[in-house]
DNA sequence: TATAAAACCTATTGACAAGGTAGGTTATTT
DNA sequence: AAATAACCTACCTTGTCAATAGGTTTTATA
């Protein structure tokens, strides 16, 4: 299940890419229209400045605004970076997580594909995309 | 993340639709057989007993077996029934849990659309289709 | 009919991670 | 200098997972 830290991550990119015109946005901001606690935002976000997929700007009229084109972004790429993990499954978490019984494992390409499945899905949706389904629901929820 | 529950549970339906040419087998020896705890085993499996799908005899003899065919159990109803919640996020699980600002939430058709794609795939598979790859695999692991 | 063997039930526990809160430090503009 | 913003690190509370434990009920066999 993805946590509150990758779904907060991907309401603030999306916050950003629909509210910086170019000037930097600050988290206060954020954290206000999103109704997230800024502090928790401060230790989720830095993550994006220090892969460069923000800019960040300290002192007096600073804050974040995108580095890159919204389409540039992957909801995969997000959770990546926020999430501990996106295995479905313990077992495909880490090498040292592995089970011992993995190499006759009858269940394994069950969750190998599932794994394959969700990223694919994930990886296959930009901030674009995000902003521009927005411009369609604008108002209502009953077309999913 | 599936849990050991659901993970479980799916190991010991393919070990009885593998193992079962219609005779009783115990959670004993699936237990052993699977190395798994057989006492955690018996709080899991009665479950699928209760949505009759399997059948249980108890004492001397007894045991469980499938009560339908291999390709009549898919790998998202067993998982629907052992696993706590199968949505991808916390707001997608029940109506309670739905968030004050899903009406206008720009993001929750990302993860909509992640439940069905998982959904979809998990559905798609059924006991017979994990018995018939293992035929495929035995022995070896390098072909998925 | 006693006994063994099986499923079934319910409570409890220990560890761990999620979801924050708190209090500070560093950088930058006015 | 002062205000404001990002950034860092430690802590804390709560809940869930993954079992363990100790029983009860059912049924075949000796």
């Amino acid at each position: 299940m993805i946590s509150t830290r990758g779904r907060y991550a991907l309401r603030v990119m999306v916050d950003l890419a629909k509210n910086s015109q170019n000037e930097f946005i600050t988290l206060k901001d954020i954290a206000k229209r999103q109704d997230i606690s800024k502090k928790y935002l401060e230790q989720i976000i830095p993550i994006f400045n220090r892969e460069n997929m923000l800019i960040a700007s300290r002192g007096y009229g600073g804050g974040y605004k995108l580095s890159k084109s919204p389409k540039e972004y992957t909801v995969g790429e997000i959770l990546r970076l926020t999430e501990s993990s996106l295995a479905p499954v313990a077992c495909l978490e880490t090498k040292s997580n592995q089970c011992p019984r993995a190499g006759s494992c009858p269940t394994l390409f069950v969750w190998k594909g599932l794994q394959k499945v969700e990223e694919e899905y994930l990886n296959g949706i930009t901030l674009q995309d995000i902003l521009d389904r927005e411009i369609d629901l604008s108002g209502n929820d009953y077309n999913i």
